[in-house]
DNA sequence: TTGAAAGCGCTAACAA
DNA sequence: TTGTTAGCGCTTTCAA
């Protein structure tokens, strides 16, 4: 063993074996640790290697064996709680099982999340982890790629493709239900963006309503507050618009932590206490409502879950199965935090 | 024009040739938009390639080319939202370039951010964009990748790869500079963590020691508070047990906004105003700082900025560059919002 | 302007 | 147990 690795570019499987003066076989089984090489022969091609500084060019390695050892994770944005919080179980998981993750950002953009399908992975990962936002059900289906795809997120469920959610009706009811058990009557739901209800929201909105009507209460249309966007200013509009028009609601389920975290300005900035006059609730419990002050209760899915899950189905189809797309529901519950406690305090 | 693509599995630059009638090379030609191609072959080929639905190999292109179009982003953890931000601000970067992002998670481990430089990303990626916690200079300057590399952070600083950030000592040194303008002396430290002080740490202590010194007063070791890990609750006890133990103070600048948001929940359990009683000051400027409510105040590093610099820098080195490593300071603001109020407001 | 063919570096079937 | 060699699919030089 000399001391490690002349700093040339190329080392090629090919040098080594010359150095080593063996075949290239010998060293891929070197390489590969393949059982039956004799040991003299091993140390005298890993001396080789060290020698030299060899390092498998993965790239070649892919072409030969059609295998590229990376997942492509598609989601709208990085750095939105939600996402990054499943972008890193994600990318643990694939690191577990061996394989790497190319991130793709649709930002949201229709073409963005055509493109993920259409031509943008090609040979390039085995497979496809995909959040759409945009993209429904159809087009996914007449999309049709040849890379195993498993989906996440409720925008679409293909019969073609697997797919993974928790159930988000459910979940919506059993929020309500939590809210209507500590008392709660006039109960807001923030979750519409004006002129652009997601799939979520729809299925949440479902729940929301069952809820309601099982305990007795007419939905009241005015208790779904409709905000101009998704930004924290938007649900914070949203929610001081009701405020000042009088809105009466004791309680507000929202589409995610951000416009919870929306909710607890509004209702601050009016001098409404949380959650003595007014309990709020977020939705997917990212950092966003553990480290608020007071901790924002929130409906909390089981996103390892959700990435063990998504993966199990992909190395599946990664692996061969073929068959139609599984639809797989996940646990979720409820992170019961400071702005839902039962036992109202006195306002300010 | 046939109604698009058979179904097929794989179908060749070959298979279209052969189809048109034409060579590899032609195929190939029209594939890159390649100039002198005459119009009625262009479309020719055109249509052999909409018929079988041809996508090339990205792998096998890669293995000819020598360029695989993508980079390595590695930083500790994606979720925790500075990293989560500058991975998606990274991302844009790489896309409007034409690059794709292949995300390393080191999880703040060493061995594998020795993993990043080592062997993980022979071949794979064209150059790797790294910020590391763990390593420092003397070892990433040892394990000398010969992929281009770009590092990110204070950590390491090697005189052989390039390098991007804000100035830490100044950012620190203006942040107390604020401070200190707006009438507080007493000015609290939430940095260290207890037997892990980090070389972000040790420079932005520099800082806030000179400003103090600057403006005549004592640095005070008590101010300095150390906690024993880098979650919420972590910084909450730090912050709980100074206050119990009486330590005095009138501000307190955090290493980061997580610290920041748990400073917050100390004060506002120990019945202290922000920023009343107390500035807080966080550093990031993350979503964690802008959506909190109050909103909160923050040593904001342009993140655009950093992201472009180092994309341009790699970019550099991708195509060629060779020198020594370069080191590149980007902008730093601090963003005043509520929790520095110039204007004290009375408590409770 | 288009064609032929030699790689890119590794793998794996087949031989020895 | 080790060696030979034909691909993997695309690019690209050199010729035509």
């Amino acid at each position: 063993m000399t001391t490690g690795g002349r700093s040339s570019g190329h080392v090629r499987l090919k040098d080594v074996a010359a150095l080593a003066g063996v075949s290239m076989k010998t060293v891929s089984n070197v390489v590969h640790g393949y059982q039956h090489v004799s040991p003299q022969m091993r140390e005298r091609v890993q001396a080789a290697i060290d020698e030299l500084g060899y390092r498998p060019n993965l790239t070649a390695r892919r072409l030969a064996t059609g295998r590229t050892g990376m997942v492509a994770l598609a989601l709208p944005e990085m750095d939105q709680p939600y996402f990054a919080e499943m972008a890193r179980l994600i990318g643990e998981e694939a690191t577990r099982r061996g394989y790497r993750i190319l991130v793709e950002q649709t930002l949201g953009e229709v073409e963005a999340e055509r493109a993920v399908l259409r031509d943008r992975e090609e040979g390039l990962v085995d497979g496809v982890i995909f959040h759409p936002v945009r993209i429904g059900t159809v087009e996914i289906a007449r999309l049709q790629p040849d890379t195993p795809l498993v989906l996440l997120g409720e925008a679409a469920l293909p019969l073609t493709a697997d797919h993974v959610m928790i159930d988000n009706t459910a979940a919506a009811h059993e929020a309500v239900g939590l809210l209507l058990a500590q008392g709660r009557r006039r109960i807001a739901f923030l979750a519409a963006v004006r002129g652009d209800i997601t799939a979520s929201t729809r299925v949440r909105l479902l729940g929301y309503q069952e809820a309601l009507v099982e305990a007795g209460i007419d939905p009241d249309p005015g208790l779904v507050l409709q905000s101009d966007g998704f930004a924290l200013e938007d649900g914070v509009r949203a929610v001081s618009q009701a405020l000042e028009s009088d809105v009466d609601f004791d309680a507000v389920l929202c589409r995610d932590d951000l416009f919870a975290l929306a909710a607890m300005r509004a209702l601050d900035a009016a001098g409404r206490s949380v959650p003595g006059e007014v309990a709020v609730l977020g939705w997917d419990d990212t950092a966003y409502a553990r480290n608020a002050t007071p901790p924002v209760s929130s409906v909390s899915p089981d996103k390892k879950a959700l990435a063990t899950t998504a993966f199990d189905l992909l190395e599946d189809r990664m692996t061969g199965f073929d068959g139609l797309g599984r639809h797989r529901l996940t646990a979720y519950s409820i992170a019961e935090r400071a702005t839902t406690s039962p036992a109202p305090r006195p306002a300010g």
